[in-house]
DNA sequence: GCAATGTTGTCCCACTTTTGTCCAGACAAA
DNA sequence: TTTGTCTGGACAAAAGTGGGACAACATTGC
């Protein structure tokens, strides 16, 4: 797929203006530049007229090293590293970090292999058994190794996506229990709930409101957005589902969000969607974008268009829609 | 275990500063510095600037330290120990202490402290205006907190049952919107949820299966009992809400589960309660007691009296018939 | 029971190193 | 013109270091 490159290769094509970077990364741009002056933290190309341009490579390590600051690390230490040692380093340091981690349990030596393509779905696999046979270590252990092995939008869109969709249609065909799919998704509601806890917050991330509209139960979709949209330097306000409209815009009223994002998925025909679509556009500040996203949201899709919301077909277009809107946004402020 | 070889090649190279050793021990910077001019506890390298450098073995022995002391040792004895002797130590004390625990917590002359009662007063009202104020971060940071202060099962009951019953009431008031509260208990799902994977396992733990009945979908004090049976060796087989009782029966009976607890509170008076109970109790075998609680329980009395189902008053009374339950159990598996 | 003594977490000081911010003057972009 | 970026340097806040003081508490000896 096409999604997989674009994620996991960074792009080292340098066009990023320095204010830009400074919004992406939280640091300020006196900073940014004091960091390359005295410690060659990224050497960015230069304009014609010697204004600095960074890449997206640029902008993942100095992210890095604003993270790995935070944990701890000294400067001097981490400016020279490679950016596969600050993932390294920072992945060691927060998996060790809050006191949380009480023992042992942690140094784990087994993904030595690397991961193939079919890999994915064995381990997909892997974890319907675990579900099958209740075997919720084995079940947690899966979730936790897979996320490590790979970059967290990569995984919410091959793993749990994909995983979410066979329990489904799993249980719909009775090779699984409803306990089983209960349990499934318990645990998932608790890890994917904790994935966006991973990130560090400046403070200066827009939001964005994230919920399920009346009468939508099922809350997993939206969870994974608010975990996906927390990697990419926005602020989740998380509501959890089954939202009035009035109350969502409100939130975003009260928290200023920048953007609300729902997610549809069942019952697909409920005759609350409409109404509590329209409403909410209606209440909801023009400027803010309305996404609606989910398996549901094809069976809407006039309404959606009438009412004029965004409606990403897959959590890569929705990411890069919010990159767009975020980067734009953070033009007029300083304008 | 696996653990203890991966863990004994520690790394001995020196290259972390001390702070982020204060950060993944818990302890504070002073207190490291303390601890190495008194009894050289670690004796870090240093960096050209005299800066110390910290290895991963001294973090792991600052770690151990640090819990030993919390089991109650002095430092002047652990100082000297070498990191296999503080291995012994620690696992043994607190071997020790998961035996003693039920009786232990009553002791604690801080909770007779009448501060306390306020204490957690003002950790609530703290915690209701981060709520108000939809300021996520420093809701998590109260929970967190407030959870560092106090063990566990007392946490449970102090504060975050306390904070429960606040935020219904207050949304019930109109005091809070019916978005804060569902941003609330979105946030508590996930914080409540990871609980539970603080404990360590070791597989040989009594299964019991926590789930609410059909109706009802409050999870929140489903969770906390889980959260909190697992501090006391259980291991807990969570459904989620709104479980049927067949599916209940069926996890018990596929999990080889020794206890079902169910949790009940709202609706109180669902019709379906009776129902469910009742066939729960009657497809459940005998030996397996059924717990029920929750604030609904007690719309329930006659029935709980009539099926012969346990009902504990407080999360505490629960704990107790289970310590109760696992040890009998125990004694006859080993008999 | 009480005083003396030991233990231990925290804080303060004076000093050094590291790191974040600010400024001035020149130039570029809008 | 106004705003933003660039360079180089200055400055100050933050954090680390060694040394020591001190209060809270536990333990010991009488």
């Amino acid at each position: 797929m096409a999604t997989l490159e674009t994620i996991s290769s960074i792009d080292t094509a340098p066009r990023h203006p320095i204010r830009l970077v400074a919004n992406r990364t939280g640091l300020t741009v006196d900073l940014i530049r004091a960091w390359e002056k005295r410690y060659h933290v990224v050497e960015p190309a230069r304009s014609d007229t010697k204004r600095r341009l960074y890449s997206d490579y640029d902008i993942e390590r100095l992210r890095l090293i604003r993270i790995a600051k935070h944990n701890g690390r000294r400067l001097v230490d981490v400016a020279p590293m490679s950016l596969e040692a600050l993932r390294d380093v920072v992945s060691e340091d927060s998996r060790f970090d809050a006191a949380q981690n009480n023992q042992a349990e942690v140094y784990r030596p087994s993904w030595s292999n690397p991961l193939e393509s079919t890999d994915t779905q064995d381990s997909v696999d892997a974890m319907l058994f675990a579900i099958q046979t209740m075997d919720q270590h084995r079940f947690d252990h899966l979730l936790q190794e897979g996320l490590v092995k790979q970059a967290l939008p990569v995984y919410l869109e091959t793993v749990i996506g994909p995983l979410l969709r066979e329990i489904g249609e799993s249980t719909r065909l009775g090779k699984l229990r409803i306990a089983h799919e209960h349990m499934a998704t318990a645990h998932l509601r608790t890890f994917i709930g904790a994935l966006r806890f991973r990130e560090t917050f400046t403070g200066s991330e827009p939001k964005i409101v994230i919920t399920t509209p009346t009468g939508q139960l099922h809350e997993l979709g939206a969870l994974m957005i608010a975990a996906l949209v927390s990697v990419d330097g926005w602020l989740p306000v998380y509501l959890g589902p089954n939202t009035p409209a009035d109350e969502i815009a409100a939130c975003a009223m009260q928290s200023g969000a920048r953007a609300v994002s729902l997610s549809l998925t069942y019952p697909a025909d409920d005759p609350r969607i409409p109404t509590e679509l329209t409403r909410l556009r209606s209440q909801l500040d023009q400027k803010i974008p309305l996404f609606v996203g989910g398996s549901a949201a094809a069976h809407h899709q006039e309404l959606i268009a009438r009412l004029g919301l965004q409606s990403p077909l897959s959590l890569n277009g929705l990411r890069q829609s919010l990159n767009e809107l975020r980067d734009r946004g953070f033009r007029l402020q300083s304008a």
